[in-house]
RNA sequence: GCGCCCGUAGCUCAGUUGGAUAGAGCAUCGGCCUUCUAAGCCGAGGGUCGCAGGUUCGAGUCCUGCCGGGCGCGCCA
């Protein structure tokens, strides 16, 4: 058994510093020793930078201590060449055969588990009260990418959906269907079954906006909605419940579109039912976290103090005109109700199960092949007997926009003063900057006039109806995938045009929500995201298909399959291999760079930086058209160099097409 | 005012923990389809890495200050 190579490489390199130069086994430098990759593979596979760290204690030229480590380390298995670069750098040269050979024999694992450490990830979080748009399908594709890492790494993961049902966006709905359009209960019903029920509200929504903007005092009618929601057992309060089910209906359809999915929606209006806020309170209250102010404008609130922990130490004498007040943030409003951050700070105690409480659970939805969509509820009759486990988890990362920041931290801060600094320590806030609109696209999509033009970007505003609606991105982008699978394929009946064409859409769309670093604001352009051509989604499963063709037309010709091909390459000769041409080592980087998946997963989960993985997937399907364009499989006529090169395009293959996989994205067939 | 983020080619972005020649895509120009799918490939032009200091053998990357832009700081969520 091969360890893994980064495994086996650290352990003996610190093996050989350590005799060479007489240090401590515990010394800093031989316990994190890093690896690089040199720019290409005439230098070599693998690069050490040891001895530059090593140069000044020894006092000695990088170069010198690079080639004493070189001839301590000539003997490691699997690593036939060892060379000290001139400059300092320890290059290693792998046996080729023998690395692809151990690398195939192990399978990405993408299934969900079982077992191992919990991991909750909640992500979406849409108002249910109007259509998802561009901004929310970024939040769902980095969310359900990041699950699907987790996944991978051998976690056990599960992704929450939480849907506030009783907020004021939901409210604001049911004031437009009762004041603007005077709809009975009844007769919304009827309009959710005969219209496009989240497009509707949309504008309705917008429409409310305005109306309480030319007169403020209209808000008070908001104010009044909301509470009868918050109170339940009454028309207001039937309605809105009714509008936020069938928005997330409408919600995960649009999801399922993308092959996202959910194992759990949490219901706001449950946390409330079931009192969960009221039991965190009584633990908030305990601690002194929050406390009642009884004196200045928040008198009567129940406040938490906000760490600043900058300027904690060196504190600036407050000035004569500043109140040096330290700011508070309100939990519990003076009459009585919980803000969203209370409400929150329960539901991140009960994902850790340290709430000592637990929703009822129902069903919420099934599907073929699949495990149902679970969601909570406060009505013991309608329960299920015996659910799975919900919560629990060792960690809990939430996927929100930075500019939730603010309230990511003091959910933190709650758990921590509570006594529950693991859980703390474990509450990760997954933040990435917001989507907007280029100037371009909100004149496309007939915003022109209510925009500043000397502003960077169009803000996306769910309450002003200003953003592009997900499943119009979507249907766009299939049409125009349509027409090109359609003319390419000419043979393909009208299902294999839809369902290929879908593939493609959704790859485009996910595609491009990862690739951008998460601190990068997407200034969205639609004619940019509707591009299947340069650094794209459909790049990528081109490059997949191109593969998999060569190994339809291998099966046909020579009865070789590419589970076959790899099981044969032990009795390829090395020399086919590693001869040294300009094709074996091009061809042996394609195999060495998709043997970095597992690394980058886990550089992206560390960072959270999922464009990691769009990067690096991208450039390996690069290389991989460069290699195809100029060294032919097929056609090759050395039979064990045809069989070495289709061995590594059958693992490259598997690795991009669980690159792809990672990231929501399916490879068709043909395209 | 305070806090966080961004500033790299005409445009949009990468750039591993500080390390080998700062890279892609788009756009522009020039080539490549009787040969595994041209959603592709090859080539060309295009850079004071916002500015100024500092640390270091070595800085796009770390520190300080400044400039420009964005976001947040509510008895909204």
């Amino acid at each position: 058994m091969i360890l893994p190579i980064q495994q086996q490489l650290r352990a003996r390199i610190a093996e050989a510093v350590r005799q060479v130069y007489a240090l401590e086994p515990a010394d800093p430098v031989l316990l994190d020793i890093p690896l690089e990759t040199p720019p290409n593979r005439a230098l070599g596979d693998v690069a050490v930078p040891l001895a530059f760290a090593l140069a000044r204690r020894l006092r000695k030229a990088p170069r010198v201590i690079a080639q004493e480590l070189a001839s301590a380390l000539s003997d490691v298995p699997g690593i036939p060449r060892v060379e000290a670069a001139p400059n300092g750098y320890l290059n290693f040269f792998l046996d080729r055969a023998a690395w692809l050979r151990h690398w195939s024999s192990e399978r990405p694992e993408l299934e969900a588990r079982t077992t191992g450490e919990k991991v909750v990830v909640e992500h979406t979080a849409i108002n249910p009260n109007k259509a998802a748009h561009i901004g929310h399908l970024r939040n769902a594709a980095l969310g359900d990418a990041f699950g699907r890492l987790l996944r991978f790494q051998g976690k056990r993961v599960e992704i929450q959906n939480y849907i506030d049902d009783t907020g004021v966006q939901v409210a604001d709905v049911v004031v437009g269907f009762r004041q603007l359009e005077n709809r009975t209960f009844d007769a919304v019903r009827a309009l959710a079954e005969s219209t496009r029920f989240d497009y509707y509200c949309w504008d309705l929504y917008a429409r409310v906006t305005d109306w309480y903007e030319a007169d403020k005092e209209r808000l008070s009618i908001r104010a009044e909605t909301l509470h009868a929601i918050e109170h339940g057992g009454n028309d207001a309060a039937a309605m809105g419940a009714f509008i936020a089910e069938r928005i997330v209906r409408c919600h995960l359809a649009t999801m399922r579109r993308m092959n996202i999915r959910y194992d759990l929606l949490t219901w706001e209006g449950d946390i409330l039912r079931l009192h969960f806020w009221a039991h965190a309170f009584e633990f908030l209250k305990r601690s002194g976290e929050v406390f009642r102010q009884t004196e200045g404008k928040l008198a009567g609130c129940w406040v938490m103090r906000i760490d600043e922990d900058a300027g904690a130490e060196g504190t600036m004498p407050a000035s004569e005109d500043t109140q040096e007040e330290q700011r508070e943030k309100v939990i519990v409003r003076s009459d009585g109700t919980v803000t969203y951050v209370g409400k929150d700070m329960a539901n991140q105690m009960w994902k850790f199960g340290v709430l000592g409480k637990d929703f009822c659970y129902r069903v919420f939805d099934e599907y073929a092949g699949e495990p149902p969509l679970w969601s909570t509820t406060a009505d013991r009759t309608a329960a299920a007997a015996s659910p799975p486990e919900f919560g629990h988890a060792a960690t809990v990362c939430n996927v929100i926009d930075t500019r939730q920041s603010y309230l990511q931290k003091l959910l933190k801060q709650a758990l921590s003063a509570l006594g529950f600094k693991e859980q703390a320590r474990h509450s990760i806030h997954y933040s990435y900057e917001m989507v907007a609109l280029s100037h371009a696209t909100a004149h496309e999509f007939g915003y022109g006039q209510n925009v500043d033009e000397s502003r960077p970007f169009v803000e996306v505003s769910g309450r002003r109806g200003l953003g592009v609606k997900a499943d119009d991105l979507l249907d766009r982008l299939t049409d125009k995938a349509s027409q090109e699978v359609a003319r390419r394929n000419p043979e393909f009946v009208p299902e294999e045009v839809r369902r290929t064409a879908s593939a493609i859409a959704i790859a485009a769309v996910r595609y491009f929500m990862v690739k951008f670093s998460r601190g990068k604001v997407i200034v969205f352009d639609v004619d940019e995201a509707l591009s299947f051509e340069g650094e794209s989604g459909p790049y990528l499963q081109y490059a997949a298909v191109r593969a998999a063709n060569i190994f339809a037309k291998l099966k046909d010709r020579e009865g070789l399959t590419a589970e076959s091909v790899l099981e044969s390459l032990s009795s390829v000769p090395a020399d086919a291999i590693a001869d040294g041409s300009e094709d074996a080592n091009e061809l042996w980087a394609l195999v060495l760079e998709s043997a970095r998946l597992d690394e980058i997963v886990d550089q992206a989960v560390r960072t959270l930086e999922l464009s990691v993985l769009a990067k690096w997937a991208f450039a390996l399907a690069q290389q991989f058209n460069g290699f195809y364009h100029r060294f032919p499989v097929l056609a090759e006529e050395r039979k064990d160099v045809r069989l070495w090169r289709a061995a590594a395009v059958a693992y490259y293959r598997r690795q991009l097409t669980a690159a792809l996989e990672l990231m929501g994205c399916a490879v068709p067939d043909r395209m």
